[in-house]
DNA sequence: AGTGCTGGGTACGGCAGCGTACGAAAAAAC
DNA sequence: GTTTTTTCGTACGCTGCCGTACCCAGCACT
């Protein structure tokens, strides 16, 4: 139990949107679910992917990134859906790949094909929908305007508190240089901007693992870059 | 007409949205909808405004940025809509604004009550919208990726671009400033670069007007920094 | 106890873009 | 035609991050 709380709203083991949804539409998309393990640097959305599944994530946390180059340009955990691209236009995103952080774990799935029927089937399930890829957009802004800011520590503390948001847990399993990868940095460059982090007893770091100490503080020293996900429970419309 | 075809698919004046609708949701939408016009400069969604209005840009060009600082995020022309967050969250994207650029131009409008009795009414008129929404995330997700490289010219490239894809003309009544407020840089820097560009006679600078003579070489120019906008037809899901 | 590997600390030169600033040229206003 | 304003050309020092690189400290395996 995380001595400082998320500011997701989202409790227990379940998927933010789907627990958003009405009992009507949860019973339409439940009986298609399956479960699903995968573990650290998994690739789940991928050009040369046939599978051609959509996810749900329950404790998994995954960062979408250009496959070629670059770092994390967004999270998605418990709250959010991966690989909506397959239904809505086919392979518009094609360049983007999503990859499993921190110590893997299990997320509910269902195909491409069962998910279109559903959306077609269920109008209220398509606004939630869109709620969702609203969410999920303004958190695109959000993390352009990170980067907009020549102060790489701000765009650190911004990713240590989305990651935060989707665990329950204050110790983030994650190595400097795993974190270095998520970003697009340097190792080096985590390493100083922790360590000045942890002069400030924000969090504390030991060999693959960060604990945070004060996400009031990180929040403070995100600056502007970090905004609390209000998605989840916006998609009533 | 230009000689470099723009390559978002789009031709006459209507708004790509709207064009993309079945007609029953054509006929459920055009009667709500009317006519405004905007100058340069003009800001359309802002959190103090209550007129509570969407957007479905025609000969418009708005850029979508954080109303306090920084460069914007995001463009939106006649293939797309603006304020759409005033139906999906209240509010969730105060901190956004949406600002006209170039010679400005006029607009098909809706008010929120209105759209959102269309939407409850018209399941696939949702799903276009998810279309939509679709689209603008990629086109966030490049934009980042062009901010990625430390490299402002390919930046430069890729916004040139999207402007290009979003007019019928090969010339754009801009100044280096305005460019500069776009992008979040310096006039100097934009200067530099167009100087460059201008070397490779894939433009031509003269006072307030960038003619574009080569779009391949600009593509070129571009790296991976941009991909030419694929929604509009792909909201059939 | 010895060996090997991964994760972390630290350093130095380089470079792109920034802030600031000043001046020239073109257009507009008078 | 002269003045005023806007737009553009150009310069210099600064800074944050990069690429590269080397070494050390935990930890695992034998």
């Amino acid at each position: 139990m995380p001595i400082n709380t998320p500011e997701d709203g989202m409790t227990g083991l379940a998927n933010g949107f789907i627990a958003s949804l009405s009992k009507a539409d949860r019973d339409l998309l439940e009986p298609r679910l399956f479960r699903l393990r995968f573990q650290t640097g998994d690739v789940l959305a991928n050009p040369s992917d046939e599978s051609r599944l959509i996810f749900f994530p329950v404790t998994l946390v995954v960062c979408v990134r250009f496959a070629d180059r670059g770092g994390g340009i967004g999270m998605v955990g418990r709250e959010g859906i991966v690989g909506l691209s397959a239904v809505l236009g086919e392979g518009l995103d094609d360049a983007m790949e999503a990859t499993v952080l921190m110590e893997g774990g299990w997320t509910l799935a269902i195909t491409v094909e069962d998910m279109e029927q559903v959306c077609l089937a269920s109008p209220t399930l398509s606004l939630a929908l869109l709620g969702f890829l609203h969410a999920y957009s303004s958190q695109l802004g959000w993390m352009i305007r990170a980067r907009d800011r020549g102060n790489f520590r701000e765009r650190l503390c911004a990713w240590l508190l989305m990651l935060h948001d989707r665990v329950d847990s204050d110790f983030l399993p994650l190595t400097h240089g795993s974190l270095a990868f998520q970003l697009g940095v340097r190792r080096a460059s985590v390493t100083d901007a922790l360590h000045v982090l942890e002069g400030e007893a924000y969090l504390r770091c030991s060999r693959g693992l960060i604990s945070l100490m004060d996400r009031a503080g990180l929040r403070r020293s995100a600056g502007g870059s970090y905004e609390p996900p209000r998605g989840g429970n916006a998609v009533t419309v």
